[in-house]
DNA sequence: CATGGGATTGACT
DNA sequence: GTCAATCCCATGC
């Protein structure tokens, strides 16, 4: 399962659909995934697409760790690396449902609302104050954690959103009808 | 060594 | 709808 490093190891469009439901925490805070996106060394989307460099040794590296990485040079976001060690993948964690620390949340993004506390990949990184420092971590052991849903959960496939290149591919995961998920780019559904 | 471009967000017109 | 903020890093001279 989700702490198994095998989980990860896998093709990562696969492990981008079963991370949706699963449930990751950071610290006191933590959210239910809702929306997600793969990424992989094959398309020019991807940042491995370059191949082997100081910025990508991470997604290279084994499956199982955090790719965490400065946008805009404003806000981090959050991978999980997939895919055996030796190929550049990972899948981006786009959206969450928060669930605990709620006020810790609304204190890190100085808002109320909990819909805008993390639907959005730079605003659950600032949500579960995940930065630069927690590049390279493994998800499966603290401050990390992440379990699979109870049940399962039913999910919608679109293109992945915010990007420019390899705009054709189906990559992109949410849970059906969810109210979590970014608001920006293309309908849900 | 200089430059350009983002896997975004939030404030403003 | 439009646009600035802000910085790391890959690329090219």
């Amino acid at each position: 399962m989700t702490n198994n490093p095998e989980f990860y190891a896998r093709d990562v469009v696969t492990v981008a659909r079963d991370l949706i439901g699963c449930t990751v925490t950071h610290g006191p805070t933590s959210g239910v995934i809702v929306e997600t996106e793969a990424y992989h060394d094959t398309e020019p989307a991807c940042h491995a697409f370059v191949g082997l460099t100081a910025r990508t040794r991470v997604l290279f590296g084994p499956p199982g760790r955090a790719y965490v990485y400065r946008s805009y040079g404003i806000h981090a976001l959050l991978n999980a690396v997939a895919e055996p060690e030796g190929t550049g993948a990972a899948v981006l964690i786009r959206a969450l449902e928060p669930i605990a620390g709620l006020d810790l949340m609304r204190e890190r993004r100085g808002l109320e609302r909990a819909e805008d506390l993390c639907s959005g990949p730079g605003k659950l990184t600032q949500a579960l104050a995940i930065t630069g420092a927690d590049d390279g971590l493994s998800v499966l052991a603290a401050p990390f954690r992440l379990e699979p849903p109870a049940d399962p959960v039913e999910f919608v496939v679109t293109p992945r959103i915010g990007i420019s290149k390899a705009i054709e591919l189906p990559w992109r995961y949410l849970v059906s009808g969810t109210r979590w998920a970014s608001v920006n780019g293309p309908r849900q559904a």
